[in-house]
DNA sequence: TGTACATCAGTGAACGCGCGTTCACTGATGTAC
DNA sequence: TGTACATCAGTGAACGCGCGTTCACTGATGTAC
């Protein structure tokens, strides 16, 4: 049953592909090998030729969410003044929640405290991610006199990653539908006022 | 080996306390029984005198963590005006990572993304522990005209439970200061001016 | 107050299941000549 | 270009370990008389 290169590759991508959907939406510990693979229409033993552990492929798949993630936000803005970028790239984040069939769902929001039980490498991923996230962010922040453009970005990165992560608590859509507004509200607030 | 009735609370109290902090510290999933009943002083076959399920007792030692978090942070702002009252509470909550051995480790910041993974009723405590903790910082905050007391309460929680869990993730010490002193600049920005 | 029996907190070992990982095997692909 | 052999992606079963849970047992506490 060997299969000839370019699928190897493309078997490959795809369980990397569904893992980051899987890990997002059930957890890391939570979800096993086997769901992936049968998500994947695989069988669990051939996992070992792709891959040499669940951790291996764990860190592939955050670091691909972040990738995705990133261009999906940077796409969003091309052409676009620097107000208008933050509002479209804020609206986009806090959107995951509604389209969990789509291609971003962010591991910091989503994972956010599993990642740092893991392996040093996976730390340094997320870590990473979360870096450039905020850089992207803080680059269309107007200059203000407390923060330079790095913090904003931090700060701003927190509030869309805690707001999503508190969203999935929610009972209902409407409270999880209430907590990301605030959360947008503020960072409106904030960053379109002229300081 | 019975015990009188004053020692089975104090036990059953002390292995809440325990589970408490060692969840926030190592994850749910990560925590084992036996982890926690050793760490109380225990064996683990004598955990199931005093609780159902390991879910129950995520339960407990959760809505602990809330209930403890809540008291710490009233209990600091008692005679104060608003904006110190709202500076106080910030700045408590993001100290909770130099002071690991201390009591207010936020389950939202520490376990948040992972207590949506469990049963109704963790999701349940979480959500109104989230409640409670978005109204308390909301009453201090001035009034905005975008936005009530409620939401200004969400937005906050979250940036702050955003900050934490993503200072988490850094390398060393330095750069997990720099994610939560940004967070503390953006609020403090927001929150103390008139507007 | 004292005695006899029932209760039950805690122990330490064992059970059983899930899950990450390994393995023998298959048959299609890749390679060497 | 064709043939013979090596490689290796994928399968399905099994292994082994960790961990939540159960259990027989102990002996101190609680209770009934």
């Amino acid at each position: 049953m060997r299969k000839s290169r370019t699928d190897t590759a493309e078997t490959r991508q795809r369980i990397v592909a569904v893992a980051s959907r899987e890990f997002m939406a059930k957890g890391l510990a939570t979800t096993g090998i086997a769901d992936i693979m049968a998500a994947a229409g695989l069988t669990q033993g051939g996992f070992y030729r792709h891959f040499e552990s669940k951790e291996q492929l764990i860190a592939e798949a955050s670091a691909l969410a972040f990738a995705q993630g990133y261009e999906v936000l940077e796409a969003s803005i091309a052409g676009k003044t620097r107000g208008e970028a933050l509002k479209i790239m804020i609206d986009l984040y806090l959107q995951q929640l509604q389209r969990v069939d789509s291609d971003y769902l962010c591991p910091l929001a989503n994972i956010g405290s599993e990642l740092r039980i893991n392996d040093e490498a996976i730390k340094a991923t997320a870590c990473e991610g979360y870096r450039r996230l905020a850089e992207l962010f803080g680059r269309q922040a107007e200059l203000v006199d407390l923060l330079s453009d790095v913090e904003i970005g931090y700060a701003v990165v927190s509030t869309l990653a805690g707001a999503i992560m508190l969203s999935r608590l929610a009972k209902d859509p409407a409270s999880a539908e209430a907590v990301l507004r605030s959360a947008k509200s503020l960072l409106l607030l904030l960053l379109q006022k002229e300081h």
